[in-house]
DNA sequence: CTGATGACGGCGC
DNA sequence: TGCGCCGCCATCA
């Protein structure tokens, strides 16, 4: 029997490679964004930038602000990430505003003028942008 | 397809 | 520090 030879599509065993270095489903990047804002300690904070390369999404901070934005999860710390000067990014005098700010002070954050301060001046950036890498 | 928009970021002054 | 400009990304009108 003439069997057809031209196999459609070969199974290349680089399958799961290119897979590897597709980039992440929309809801797969969420996920990943999500799990990096959780892992913020309590009293620290992150910018959004920060959290997007700790996603394994880099140049994709204003995707951090857009999933933020749509969050629902009241346990999600999303006021622990910050624009990458220090301030909140919410507009000023807004109700997120008040409330990121009170639930920063919760834990023991300074927060002046929307602006989050070093608990430590001199010493180390404490809480200013969260461990390297 | 083009332009506007936004919880951003980096640079220069 | 404060501001303005421009680059980037994802959506949306």
């Amino acid at each position: 029997m003439t069997a057809i030879l031209s196999w459609p599509m070969r199974s290349t065993p680089m399958t799961d490679e290119v897979a590897a270095r597709a980039p992440p489903s929309p809801e797969q990047a969420r996920q990943r964004i999500l799990k990096a804002i959780r892992a913020i300690p309590y009293g620290e904070v992150a910018g959004y930038g920060e959290v997007a390369v700790r996603a394994g999404l880099p140049g994709r901070a204003r995707l951090v602000a857009r999933i933020l934005a749509g969050n629902e999860d009241p346990e999600l710390p999303w006021h622990r990430v910050l624009r990458a000067d220090g301030r909140i990014a919410l507009p000023e005098g807004s109700r997120g505003f008040h409330e990121q700010s009170r639930r920063l002070r919760a834990e023991g954050v300074r927060v002046e003028r929307g602006r989050v301060k070093r608990n430590k001046p001199g010493g180390d950036l404490d809480a200013a942008l969260w461990g390297p890498a």
